[in-house]
DNA sequence: TATTGTTATACTCTATAACTATA
DNA sequence: TATAGTTATAGAGTATAACAATA
């Protein structure tokens, strides 16, 4: 904040903005996706699964932000479709050690491509300049978020 | 989608990268400010309702994306806590009318004003580039979400 | 005693289907 | 018959608290 109490930049209430656009579009996202093959949460987890390789449900829940009670859930449906694997740790028996599948990476990728049929088109019929910057703003976000 | 098959601009894969970081942002978003005076589907809706005038819940749920009887639970919270107010329609008593009151213009400016700490205080932190990249962000996207 | 993961339970947000009142 | 809103019901995703197994 500057001395005045205002935001330094980027206008009035950014943060609040911001909010107001994260709650439209995830809501937007949903509804237009919702028979997609994995849900967002299952797309999120399995991305980070692969991104930063075997890691424990304890791991995988402070990663994804969740508590560990959720994280069973979801390890467990994403187990029960085959897009990963839970084994004991071989050094302590109370821990599991999840890894992707190959059909979890596939599942994955294919999710990750074709998600959003209408998220795509509506992208690719942004001006150029309003792309580019839509995918830096991606980098800044994912930064802030992921911090 | 170019000729050869690869999304026009942007790199690969934004539309992915764009769901992964809206699923990312919006549990961060809850998690950080799970105990707000009113939740972010609550926020969106009394904003709508500020920005585009009186509407009737059809019209609300149509703007925000949901269907008639999400609307209806959301108004009951927000009538119960005051922030709006509904009326009978004139000319068809099948219809009501939605108002924000003055106590929900109020909350509505607080809630948007004040909220996410975590979210204010991580913008303010980052280079001008970075806002200014997100602040630009916020419109493409909103646009693109709304329409 | 501390930690990992699970179970039990509950709350929020969302949906579809069936209903009521009005047009 | 058609439309606006509601009620009934269900499912996904999340949480906290209490538990079992292991360290």
């Amino acid at each position: 904040m500057s001395i005045s109490g205002e935001p330094v930049s980027g206008g009035p209430d950014l943060a609040g903005r911001v909010r107001l656009m994260v709650v439209r579009l995830y809501r937007r996202v949903q509804s237009e996706h919702a028979r997609s093959a994995l849900s967002g949460v299952q797309i999120s987890a399995l991305d980070s699964l692969s991104r930063f390789g075997p890691l424990t449900p304890r791991e995988l829940a402070v990663c994804e932000r969740v508590q560990p009670p959720t994280m069973t859930k979801l390890i467990a449906s994403l187990e029960c479709d085959g897009l990963i694997t839970r084994e004991t740790h071989p050094k302590d028996r109370r821990q599991l050690i999840l890894r992707v599948t190959a059909a979890g990476e596939q599942a994955l990728a294919i999710a990750v491509r074709t998600t959003e049929e209408w998220l795509g088109k509506r992208l690719a019929e942004l001006p150029e300049e309003d792309r580019a910057t839509v995918t830096a703003a991606v980098e800044v976000i994912n930064k802030l978020a992921g911090g």
